[in-house]
RNA sequence: GACCCCAUCGUCUAGUGGUUAGGACACCGCCCUCUCAAGGCGGGAACGGGGGUUCAAGUCCCCCUGGGGUCGCCA
């Protein structure tokens, strides 16, 4: 059974990096029936926040990630850790280390100097003398210092090492007694059963020293799968410079997860010329074999094409839903469909389209001036004017064709187009020259309002060209 | 500096020795049209460079160049 994980450590937000590899676990988990894993690396005391780890944990709900089983937090398992650190010490894979901070960084200074890879130097690997007294080893791993460390990695293919030039005895406890990062992910690996770890490329250079130690407890080898990075438009390293990384920020932008997760899986990995997955495709055809080797850039535009595209896919219940996040509640519209229909090919974003619901249904406060200025010429206010007497006798016009029949009829009679007469009105109902097609305008406002709104811009038009 | 990885349109990518190098986003043009979108149709746009191997190379090998990653008592 394939087992996978996702073991964020939670200094911050979750980064949609980060995501994207807990989607590709979480998918070749499920491809293959197996489990998808959470744990938290929460080993650095100082560094990690209770606030974190629910920020992490909200944007996997938000995306609909689930993973089984309870989260495993690194922080309650010390005693388990410690054991196995006595283990590795009573078999003589492992050692006490007496070399302070300041002498460590002495010696790598001067190896750095020389031109040298920064490393420990072993010192204290046989040592049998009497320890110094007021210092707390730590412990490390003797390490292979001969060989060739190698694994065939799922997308890059073998990658091999010599020991000599990337292994030391690399410390596996702190002075404090506390492990370390690449002991505790194997020990918690393996111990969880995790056998494929899908993981950022950052990794790659951890993973032989995880080996190691996979291969000191006789534990066996999980199959290894480095994703690249994400890369910024300019190619450089994705920071907060470059637009929202946290994925929640996603979320108040007015994204749907849908979107962010197809967005992501499709960054870095293709399935022949295919770009829009659901999640059960998704599901059924993720394959960590077609990730792509290189790192990719990340690309916002295509992020917001999928949003729109998953916009105009969405249920009227679930847009209704969505929109309630960024305080529009059209649930209890009679025209909440049409209001749906009329706008949703028009909003990138949750963001804008409530912004363009809200442009809707409150009558406009202001009117764009060069619209004004454009449309509402001395003809266009008469016609205006005209439209709107006439249309005090029509009390019963409810739907948008019969607004459309209506007002054709009235400017038939007058040898006019509706171009002559449309931005007026749209003037009139929302402000502004921009809007849906005017007769839905004019039903979901709705006979009364549609009649107060034409008033009103008269009004406003006659006593501002009176001043 | 050492080690590791990578390299097809601006971007995401298809491509596993023989292709007019395909798709998508973005861009441009046309159509539709009451505005803006959406939609439809069309267009420009790529194999980093140099050597090999081969009848044949984007595809295999080597070198160069360029980019990225890692070298913590962080994860």
């Amino acid at each position: 059974m394939v087992v996978t994980r996702f073991a964020p450590s939670p200094t911050g937000y979750l980064h949609i990096g980060g995501l994207r590899t807990a989607l590709y676990s979480y998918l070749w988990a499920k491809k293959n029936s197996g489990k998808f894993l959470f744990r938290i690396e929460d080993t650095d005391l100082a560094r990690n926040s209770k606030e974190a780890v629910d920020a992490i944990i909200e944007a996997f709900k938000w995306v609909g990630l689930a993973h089984e089983g309870e989260v495993v937090y690194q922080s309650e398992r010390f005693d388990l850790y410690k054991s196995y650190v006595q283990k590795l010490l009573d078999a003589g894979k492992a050692y006490k280390c007496y070399m302070s901070k300041e002498e460590l960084d002495a010696l790598r200074e001067e190896q750095s100097a020389r031109k040298e890879r920064p490393h420990y130097d072993g010192r204290y690997r046989d040592f049998t003398g009497t320890p110094p007294v007021g210092v707390e080893p730590v412990i490390r791993i003797k390490a292979p210092t001969s060989g060739v460390i190698s694994f065939v990695d799922g997308v890059k293919g073998e990658i091999c090492f010599n020991a000599t030039d990337i292994l030391d005895d690399f410390i596996i406890a702190r002075s404090d007694g506390t492990p370390t990062y690449n002991f505790v992910v194997v020990i918690d690996d393996a111990l969880m059963g995790v056998n494929e770890v899908i993981r950022g490329d950052d990794h790659v250079s951890n993973t032989p020293k995880q080996i190691i130690l996979y291969e000191a407890f006789g534990f066996k080898i999980p199959k290894f799968y480095h994703v690249p990075m994400i890369l910024n438009p300019q190619g450089k390293k994705l920071s907060k410079r470059d637009g929202a990384v946290d994925v929640m920020e996603y979320k108040r932008e007015g994204y749907l997860p849908e979107a962010l997760l197809n967005f992501l899986i499709r960054l870095g990995w293709s399935h022949g010329d295919q770009e829009i997955f659901s999640f059960e495709q998704m599901q059924a055809l993720f394959d960590p074999s077609h990730i792509n080797k290189s790192a990719s850039a990340y690309n916002q535009e295509k992020l917001v094409w999928l949003n729109t595209h998953y916009i105009k896919q969405a249920s009227y219940e679930r847009l209704i839903e969505e929109l309630r996040f960024f305080d529009v509640d059209i649930s209890l519209h009679v025209k909440k469909e049409l209001l749906i229909d009329a706008l949703r090919d028009r909003a990138k974003t949750l963001v804008e389209f409530a912004n363009l619901i809200q442009q809707i249904l409150e009558a406009p406060t202001c009117y764009d001036e060069k619209a004004v200025e454009k449309f509402l010429t001395a003809d266009g206010l008469g016609v205006l004017e005209d439209y709107l007497v006439v249309l005090k006798g029509e009390k019963s016009l409810l739907l948008a064709s019969e607004f459309e029949t209506f007002t054709k009829a009235f400017l038939e009679e007058r040898g006019l187009k509706l171009k002559d007469l449309a931005q007026a009105i749209r003037i009139a109902m929302v402000g502004s020259s921009v809007s849906p097609s005017i007769f839905d305008v004019l039903e979901i406002i709705g006979y009364e309002d549609v009649v107060k709104r034409i008033e009103t811009l008269i009004l406003f038009q006659r006593s501002s060209g009176e001043s």
